[in-house]
DNA sequence: ACGGCTTATACT
DNA sequence: TAGTATAAG
């Protein structure tokens, strides 16, 4: 969702980087032979052919769209091919798409800081990398310029002519008379180039790019020339571009938020949001939403580039659409195992491949109810401890469903109505795994990390499984989890090596309390037994309905006072560091320090994933004890794994600002702005609604 | 109540 | 915090 952000520098480059239709791509790496072929991924082929979900630009020539199902875009492209999803346990399965993503990162990995934005899209940092170009080999210098530089696209850069376009960009992009910025910007162009057909070599895939000043920019760019080409987003071209540009096609804008801007304020094109003002924008959306809104409308976005490789969290889920809905318990508890395999086995593999546990499993389901007023209502999430082990997760997992279908039922439920509300489905089920940490690797063993909680001499104050079992002091079988550790042993038999693994089993080895079915449901007595008769249940175990829920073990209130702390995020490459030389070379020591290295290309070599593991790993480890002593958020929010400053700036007086040179006063100011400020302003309340009615 | 399946993030 | 809602691709 939009934060408030403001402009830390302008003078970064960006670039967003977009996989042209990825798993069509993916599908044609596997078969050559259906290269330059109007080519679809679809899954699902048994309704009207399937659903589209890529479709090549061949294809797309035919009119072709993504939405369309199978047998539509065989009415409208007749020598289509169409490729299905592999398909596991029943599910689509996209692990290929995903595995084919990281090659990707990981050749980008390898310029920059990266930021994997989904499954086909990466956002790359090249400030330093081209700041260092400009330095070295600035692009006036060079004659040998690659062609697939000069056809690049330079907004608002007019070609006098069209024949002569590649030699008009290299003047563009050579010019010695240029901005400072355009000078960035074009070794950002040349590198973003090179790192395409890196990537196009070594992936066999091809990409589209944006190359900008911030994200926003770039993002906006990697879409304008599709596909396999590169767009760059001069300063002096932002204003024109987003005065026409519709609000509706901005990231973030394209939902219910964007709809609002239009109907409510008549805002259709980006620049017509520069009529109103920032506290206009904030009464109305919230002032972090406010400020975004007022922002963005001048081209400006502070976020950052995140600089993080792996996924945040692992989902599997299905759908179970209009008659194909879950009707019975035993059907829910056999699709809640084949999720719960797919996602055990993805979890195995970040485990690893990424030294990473996963510390909550969640649970999703949509589904209707009949009859009563409340059916509306939506199922409620649930979620608890996740237990490594496939057996486990399969057990919470079913006991999450129950507890939530429980809920949802409702109280009321007894016999003389019963009927009515009996009749439930489930049209979407899907279970995640989030809160992932690092483990350290290497030397360090686990029994170190988990068994250490009376060490201090460990860098950390409190270990993780300490905060477990502080935090679940009342969980009547949490002191099994060190028993438990031999039966998960032998259970799963793992090679000797991974003795980790037992120390993980052993964290999230509670017990869910497994009291007996006398608290049954009207509708589960009454839909298990009959699905166990049709068949439609596998020979698998019949769930033990708890009666209370799975029990949750996360901190429980103290009287721990959370201080938010706002520090600003410190930057390493922004102008006044440039102002001030001396400061710079101080400031970029402290961050190679505290990064491992990510600012000298000397450091970057060949195993750079290690690198990021490393720095991943340094920031969950934070996290872990920032879960418990609340105080770690602060470098978190600071921007770790940046340039850090060796003092806070919630210690420096803000006064002394006055004191520099005004060309920079601006920028300093917005280091002291907090990122993100407490919503106070209700949004669409009726009070501030009143009140409102003021200027603009 | 069909586009299906994932991921991320803000708000409360 | 856990849970909900929104958004994107």
């Amino acid at each position: 969702m939009p934060v408030a952000t403001r402009e830390t520098s302008d003078a970064r480059v960006i670039a967003h980087l977009d996989m042209d239709c990825f798993y069509v791509q993916v599908e044609q790496r596997k078969q050559p032979n259906l290269r330059g072929l109007p080519t679809a991924v679809i899954q699902y082929n048994s309704y009207k052919g399937g659903a589209l979900i890529a479709v090549s630009y061949e294809a797309r020539k035919y009119g072709v769209k993504r939405s369309m199902r199978g047998d539509e875009a065989q009415e409208v492209c007749p020598q289509i091919q169409l490729v299905q999803v592999p398909v596991a346990r029943g599910k689509a399965d996209l692990n290929t798409y995903r595995n084919a993503g990281s090659e990707v990162v990981s050749v980008l990995a390898r310029k920059g800081r990266c930021e994997r934005a989904s499954i086909d899209e990466v956002y790359i940092d090249l400030t330093e990398a081209a700041e260092a170009m400009l330095k070295e080999a600035p692009p006036e210098n060079l004659d040998d310029i690659h062609e697939e530089v000069l056809k690049s696209h330079v907004l608002g850069f007019i070609v006098e002519d069209e024949n002569d376009t590649k030699k008009e960009v290299r003047k563009w992009l050579c010019r010695s008379d240029a901005d400072y910025h355009d000078k960035l910007l074009a070794c950002g162009a040349i590198i973003v180039a090179d790192l395409r057909m890196q990537v196009l070599k070594e992936t066999e895939f091809s990409c589209s790019a944006g190359i900008a000043h911030n994200k926003m920019l770039a993002k906006l760019a990697s879409a304008m020339n599709k596909p396999a080409q590169q767009t760059i987003v001069p300063r002096s071209s932002v204003k024109g571009l987003l005065e026409s540009f519709p609000i509706k096609k901005m990231k973030q804008l394209g939902g219910k938020l964007g709809s609002s801007l239009q109907s409510d304020l008549g805002v259709n094109t980006v620049g017509e949001l520069l009529k109103f003002s920032e506290e206009k924008l904030q009464q109305r959306y919230g002032i972090n939403t406010g400020t975004w809104l007022w922002n963005i409308a001048r081209g400006i976005s502070g976020e950052e580039v995140e600089g993080r490789l792996l996924p945040k969290s692992h989902g599997s889920g299905k759908n179970f659409p209009g008659p194909q809905a879950l009707k019975t318990i035993s059907l829910v508890q056999h699709w809640l195992n084949r999720l719960c395999e797919e996602l055990s086995e993805r979890l195995q593999s970040d485990l690893d491949q990424n030294k990473r546990i996963a510390r909550t499993l969640t649970l999703h389901a949509r589904a209707y109810k009949g009859g009563d007023s409340d059916s509306h209502k939506n199922f409620p999430s649930k979620s608890c401890p996740l237990r490594y082990g496939t057996a486990k997760i399969q057990e919470d997992a079913i006991n999450l469903f129950q507890a939530g279908l429980r809920e949802y039922i409702g109280f009321y439920n007894n016999k003389s109505l019963g009927s009515q509300s009996n009749r439930w489905g489930i049209t979407s089920l899907s279970v995640a795994a989030s809160k992932m940490v690092t483990i350290p690797s290497g030397t360090h063993s686990i029994v170190k990390y988990f068994g250490g909680q009376l060490q201090p001499s460990s860098s950390l104050k409190q270990t993780p499984e300490s905060v477990i079992h502080e935090a679940a002091p009342s969980s009547p079988s949490g002191g099994e989890s060190c028993l438990g550790l031999n039966s998960y042993e032998s259970q799963l038999g793992y090679p000797e090596e991974d003795t980790r693994m037992k120390y993980l089993r052993a964290s999230f080895g509670q017990q869910v309390d497994q009291s007996k079915g006398d608290d049954l449901t009207e509708e589960s007595s009454l839909l298990s037994p009959q699905a166990i008769e049709n068949g439609t249940a596998e020979k698998e175990p019949q769930p033990s309905f708890p009666v209370e829920e799975p029990r949750h073990i996360h901190a429980v209130p103290t009287l721990k006072t959370v201080v938010k702390k706002n520090t600003a995020k410190e930057k390493g490459n922004c102008s006044i560091l440039k102002f001030f030389k001396n400061h710079h070379d101080h400031c970029t020591s402290v961050k190679q320090h505290a990064t491992n290295g990510q600012g000298s290309e000397s450091n970057y070599h060949s195993d750079s994933t290690i690198n990021n593991q490393v720095e991943s790993l340094k920031e969950t480890n934070h996290e872990a004890i920032g879960t418990d002593n609340g105080e770690s958020s602060a470098s978190h929010e600071a921007g770790e794994g940046r340039a850090s400053w060796s003092y806070r700036m919630e210690e420096i007086d803000p006064s002394v600002v006055d004191e520099l040179p005004p060309e920079i006063q601006l920028e300093v100011r917005a280091w002291f702005r907090p990122l993100k400020r407490p919503n106070v302003v209700k949004r669409g309340s009726i009070i501030t609604h009143y009140f409102s009615t003021n200027k603009d």
